[in-house]
DNA sequence: TCTGGGGTCCTAGGACCC
DNA sequence: TCTGGGGTCCTAGGACCC
């Protein structure tokens, strides 16, 4: 909490929406809805006149037909809204060093660290006038709504304000009063559950929430957002604007029209998932240690199974082999709606990099050696889970671990770069020659291997 | 023709280590 | 001869945001 507004949020109106207005003009001053035009779609934005409709985001694309089916349905081009984000978020570091964008259409800015001459309320006032104005220029037409305030939380609130086209600066001193009467559900991180929570101790205002103990909220709400929702109820709010903000995770998902239960199908849709996120991977040079599978049921229920390497891989192989085992650990039979691969533990891959031209660095394939290394290892007869670091004999491969069923092996053969893994899951065709002992015969008990 | 796709953060339990 | 406590990593699920 500053004692000077120089917190300013921006969000670009009905975004997505605009955008195609903008690029068509047969559709401007027209309900435009942006969303998935599958049969399971949902409204990404619509424009105020489809909102006059009663669309909005979130619902189902089939419920927006229903209520407006006059309205034109895209599925969004969003090529043209990064590049309509870019020139905004462009022109906001060219104000500020200290710009966090929260999506596409939205982002903090530090005036503090602007060199400001005047941040009174009305100093801002001015500046974010010209500022709209200047965004509306960039964009060719769009318009931008401002809030401005001595934290982020009030920033953000008054930006939502005087929508469309608004411009909101809240003074110093006046925020407790400001949020006093609107329901708790302004407070970020406040969703459905949380607000049933806390209905259910009779709390629907931030008033109401003011008088609850920290105690209790941490009852309600777990320690975290307990604690939280005791100071943003006071409006109390500290948090930084951060400028560079490395991602945790990056990851591929598909709703599909129709159920589907057949396995080889399913292993099919996870294998062209795992390419996607390769390619995503290495278009970000990054990669990740641990590969998550997500599958939706017919009922809509979320199961997640992950499985983590010893050391980070972007190999399209590898993800595809290490998602198709976890998808063996999950009961599909009811019928799959979603599917989705992720990869997160991400690091910067240097080796990665050096080899990303030679044609040979990848293998992409069980090539002969790689096979004869495979079977090379298998005759050692001495693996068990647990184990790392086992050299076959030719020096050309090891073990470098496992778990939840599957085997990292690293390669050092003469097309393999330093640093490549390749993971199996341990009832790959490929390992049975050499899977460890049953336990009776084994000289090693699993899981005690150095 | 209920309920997207991309993310972030938190919780809780168990394994493991010192 | 009967049981520690803290820290970290991993996994699964869930709430939430745009």
């Amino acid at each position: 909490m500053r004692d000077e507004p120089t917190i300013l949020h921006v969000d670009l109106d009905a975004f997505f929406a605009s955008v195609e207005q903008r690029d068509k003009p047969s559709l401007r001053g027209k309900p435009v809805v942006v969303g998935g035009v599958g049969g399971r779609g949902v409204v990404s934005t619509a424009s105020y006149e489809a909102r006059a409709f009663g669309v909005h985001s979130a619902m189902s694309m089939a419920e927006a037909r229903r209520r407006c089916p006059n309205a034109a349905f895209l599925s969004g081009r969003f090529h043209a809204y990064r590049e309509s984000s870019e020139r905004v978020m462009g022109l906001l570091r060219g104000i500020s060093p200290l710009v966090e964008p929260l999506s596409l259409d939205e982002a903090f800015v530090d005036l503090a660290a602007a060199g400001l001459a005047d941040t009174s309320v009305r100093g801002v006032s001015a500046f974010a006038r010209e500022l709209k104005d200047r965004v509306t220029e960039v964009t060719d037409g769009l318009t931008g709504s401002v809030g401005i305030g001595t934290s982020k939380f009030i920033a953000k609130i008054a930006s939502d304000l005087d929508k469309p086209d608004g411009l909101v600066v809240v003074a110093p001193g006046m925020e407790r009063d400001l949020i006093r009467p609107m329901q708790v559900t302004v407070i970020p991180g406040v969703g459905p559950s949380t607000a049933e929570a806390l209905r259910r101790i009779g709390v629907h205002t931030v008033a109401e929430l003011e008088e609850v103990s920290a105690e209790e909220l941490v009852r309600v709400a777990g320690r975290a957002h307990g604690s939280t929702l005791y100071q943003l109820a006071r409006a109390e709010d500290d948090r930084l604007v951060v400028a560079e903000r490395e991602a945790k995770s990056i990851s591929v998902e598909d709703t599909y029209d129709t159920d589907h239960v057949d396995r080889r199908i399913l292993a099919a849709l996870v294998d062209r998932q795992a390419v996607k996120l390769a390619e995503r991977l290495r278009r970000s040079k990054v990669s990740g240690r641990t590969v998550t599978l997500k599958v939706r049921l017919h009922d809509f229920s979320t199961h997640t199974r992950s499985a983590t390497l010893p050391g980070p891989t972007d190999d399209a192989r590898t993800i595809t082999r290490i998602a198709r085992t976890l998808l063996t650990e999950v009961d599909t039979s009811g019928g799959v709606r979603l599917l989705g691969v992720g990869v997160s533990g991400l690091a910067d891959w240097i080796q990665e990099d050096l080899f990303a031209d030679s044609p040979e660095a990848a293998p992409t394939e069980f090539d002969e050696e790689t096979s004869a290394t495979l079977a090379s290892l298998g005759r050692r007869q001495d693996w068990s889970p647990g184990m790392d670091v086992e050299h076959d004999e030719h020096g050309r491969g090891w073990v470098w671990g496992s778990g939840r069923g599957v085997v990292t092996v690293r390669f050092e053969t003469a097309g393999t770069p330093p640093g490549r893994v390749l993971s199996l899951p341990t009832d790959d065709p490929a390992l049975r020659p050499w899977r460890p002992a049953p336990p009776d015969a084994a000289d090693v008990s699993p899981g005690s291997g150095s």
